[in-house]
DNA sequence: GACAGATATCGATGGATGTCAATGCGCAGG
DNA sequence: CCTGCGCATTGACATCCATCGATATCTGTC
């Protein structure tokens, strides 16, 4: 499990608001102020890195989309190969991806696996990239 | 340029709310309903997943992280190889990977150059994630 | 104008990734 | 038990990508 991410963290995003007048170049040599605030550590980066690897990929972007707009919130592999002009084994392998990254969830009833998006995922992602603006 | 996402389009995320009792597995042999909403065209998709891709690396959501944090939020490439632990010419790579995405903005101030956040744009790409919930 | 420092670009290389064909596995029906 | 169907897994292949060393470009300085 992926751990959908721990709102609460040094995230992203800050949307533009320069409260200090930019003191940059500083006289001594260096170009501009060292940090400041913490930042992102390279676990949580690597973490987060994962699940934003899942969703970056026009494939599986569309098949959340088509999850996620399918009429019970779910759908079967068989109705995602055709609109994503894929084989059935590589819809699988993405499905896979997706669900390896805790963005969907895999109900396997009778011979046919109902897929459907995991309820905070792709909002707990949403909220690093818009946290501590 | 990358238009940095158009709200208003067929996105992704329902945040689970069936409401339909899930009549799944019809009669009929189908496993489950066609679809019913259109989805995500995959020139979206496409353009999406360039811009996802370009945040779905480790070392530049650091860079994204370390930019935000800082004072001015801007920084200059000498203030962002040491914390990452990356030679120069791979950080200025990574940067120019962001700019090109539309995330980062870059300025030349005499011998150095500042990248900051471009205002709206990782708010966007989270309403990708959060839209017609 | 020559020089030094900061940054960008180029070329090469090892590793990750998307795709497919072939195959295996589990479930339902006859 | 055997067959058909939906789906997952495997192995192979091509491509992309992150990283680095070397080098080019630009800017301010002496």
């Amino acid at each position: 499990m992926t751990t959908i991410s721990e709102p609460g963290t040094a995230g992203l995003a800050a949307t533009a608001s320069a409260p200090a007048p930019l003191d940059s170049a500083t006289d001594d040599g260096s170009c501009c102020v060292p940090s400041g605030t913490p930042a992102m550590s390279a676990d949580r980066a690597e973490a987060l890195s994962r699940q934003f690897k899942a969703i970056a990929d026009p494939n599986r972007l569309r098949l959340v989309s088509l999850i996620s707009a399918s009429a019970a919130n779910e759908a079967c592999v068989c109705d995602l190969t055709e609109p994503l002009d894929l084989g059935q084994p590589t819809v699988s392998h993405h499905l896979k991806i997706l669900v390896d990254a805790g963005i969907l969830h895999r109900e396997k009833r009778g011979v046919w696996a109902y897929y459907s998006l995991v309820p905070g995922a792709l909002n707990s992602l949403a909220g690093v990239l818009t946290e501590a603006r």
